[in-house]
DNA sequence: TGTAGTGTGTACTATGTCGTACACATGACA
DNA sequence: TGTCATGTGTACGACATAGTACACACTACA
């Protein structure tokens, strides 16, 4: 735990503290350091601190209107769903 | 300009401060209230403060996986092929 | 048996967020 | 010319965020 305290730059107290929920999530340099390290999904281990990553965001902030118009429209669809628009966009059909 | 600050529930000094940028954006539920006082979108409001609604927040939060990589793809998508998956997803192509 | 490494409890701190409170200068106008 | 409404400058404050610093208890093991 030490190890892993002091690659990711934090206090070995900090990082078991972290771990047992017994403070707030770290920041979103942190917790980027941490998926890292340990393998993890970086937007993943994010969610769990209840943060959406400032990558994210700015693409949102950037046309607000569409994309909250979209992320409603899309909340209820389910995962399959969503998975298949992600691969038709990433294939060019657009 | 104080009447809109009373309706709203900010002190006029603030209200003025926040038009000038003179101070940090207000909170998520104060921009709300004066959205709705100047008849403006929210998210729009929202965004101008550099903020994304807890309710768009939360649609990515549940499924941060799906999400990410979904907004990562749309990212640089032209407006009118969002506004055309919006219209599909809610007519129900999917 | 002592000592070296391991996780944890307590206390503290710097910076950011989201405002309030009050005084003041200014211009309109009766 | 006094007063009334309007916007603004300055000072302050509560609470949240993101940690550090240090001491301490426990375990293994040479």
């Amino acid at each position: 735990m030490r190890q892993v305290a002091r690659r990711i730059g934090v206090e070995p107290a900090y990082l078991s503290k972290v771990e047992r929920d017994q403070v707030a999530p770290p920041s979103e340099a942190t917790i980027r350091r941490l998926a890292t390290e340990l393998g993890e999904d970086a937007d993943v281990l994010l969610a769990l601190a209840g943060k959406v990553s400032a990558e994210l965001r700015e693409i949102i902030l950037r046309r607000p209107k569409l994309f909250a118009a979209l992320l409603r429209e899309l909340k209820t669809l389910p995962d399959h769903a969503l998975a298949h628009i992600v691969r038709e966009v990433r294939d060019g059909d657009w």
